[in-house]
DNA sequence: AACAGGCCCTAATTTAAATCAGGCAACCAG
DNA sequence: CTGGTTGCCTGATTTAAATTAGGGCCTGTT
């Protein structure tokens, strides 16, 4: 298990809910407006007439998709989550550049198209830039695909980030530790990249999430 | 275990809240207001720095005093009372006449006193009877005790009700099976009386409630 | 055809809640 | 002082919730 493995959001699931999911959310609104209190897994399954399990599978995803909150093993710890994620509301993006090619360009005059996003996950100042070359291939981050970045100066260890070195822009996970930081490419073909505390590295923001265009949209 | 030992609220607890019965009740309201979700047993415990079992029992108390509400064994199901009876609010209630001796007389006219009956229990057309002999003397109702009795048709099975049979009048456990209905006394010294479908059977009212006048009133 | 994902099921298992059974100490009233 | 009431406790026991494991059945893709 490669610890680069690991999954952003926003390119392997469709978002929304399925009819089953939908259902299940109403029925958990539903008993709330009635009793006044939250349902617990089994009188959910009587309510859908289905088995407990199948609730308890479900509810696990409608957690994932950010719908509902629980704790786990506390009779009727189920909350509806406020914002239900928009799902369908978007956003655009500016699509201002290009990563491991080159400096991307911020002025929004120069932007090269837009690319609309889930409005929920858009905090603070945002823009995409496409992809060049496999790099990041291992993070399932393909030529060609839009990353999309939250400017910010600061990151945390294994967060994916767009960073500037020398003036070049690249994407790579980021690595912090006691006497140095590294840039890491999620592809064993493309070197690590180390940085000593006196080198100039300066993070440019924090990839959110991958978009791939498809024929449909 | 006499199944005839069935309590009746009223005439054994001295109705207001104990010092902690109130304090509970108080934690509850807090829980409820912090979590929006009412409390466990356990929860409870941990806060009153209490065993479960002894908010148990006073849950139980709540309870019996109408505070609370709940439904047995199940996690939560806990809910406080819109109307805390306002236990000291009594409403008068006519006394009619005496059971297991004779004909109640119903016309208010024909009123032999009153007394007084705390507001939240009188729903409906009320009255009271003084009980004469010892027939259900399992279920505390002694002689001279108060009867406090809301008329209604029908009765569900296991109500203690006052019935009129042939024209006397009667207080008796109600038990209803397949074939037939049975008044049965709570003293094993009395007979049961059985009822067969074709028979004549009015029920008067069912019993709410006992008093019992103590020198203090 | 061979998968992958969504949805549901049965059958356990694990945990937490609620409840029961006695008992003990403090307090109050007769 | 003695009995009844209250409030608590300890130590089971009983129930209900939640969760896990492993499969079957579709459907839409690759």
């Amino acid at each position: 298990m490669h610890p680069d493995n690991q999954k952003l959001p926003g390119i392997g699931p469709k978002e929304g809910l399925t009819p089953s999911q939908e259902r299940l959310l109403e029925a958990i609104r539903t008993f709330i407006a009635e009793n006044d209190l939250p349902p617990t897994v089994q009188e959910l399954a009587d309510i859908l007439k289905i088995k407990g399990a199948s609730v308890h599978e479900q509810l696990g995803n409608l957690t994932s998709k950010g719908y509902i909150r629980r704790t786990p093993r506390k009779a009727r710890s189920l909350e509806i989550v406020e914002q239900p994620p928009p799902v369908s509301e978007k956003v655009p993006v500016s699509i201002v550049g290009r990563v491991a090619a080159g400096l991307p360009i911020w002025a929004v005059e120069n932007r090269l198209g837009e690319i609309m996003v889930e409005a929920n996950l858009v905090r603070g100042r945002c823009f995409a830039l496409e992809v060049e070359g496999e790099s990041m291939i291992e993070a399932d981050i393909h030529e060609g695909d839009y990353l999309i970045v939250r400017q910010q100066p600061l990151a945390e260890n294994g967060d994916i980030v767009v960073a500037l070195i020398e003036d070049e822009a690249t994407v790579k996970r980021l690595f912090i530790s006691e006497d140095r930081i590294e840039l890491r490419p999620a592809n064993p073909a493309y070197p690590v990249i180390r940085i000593a505390p006196e080198d100039e590295l300066k993070i440019v923001g924090k990839v959110l999430t991958v978009r791939r265009l498809d024929p449909a949209e």
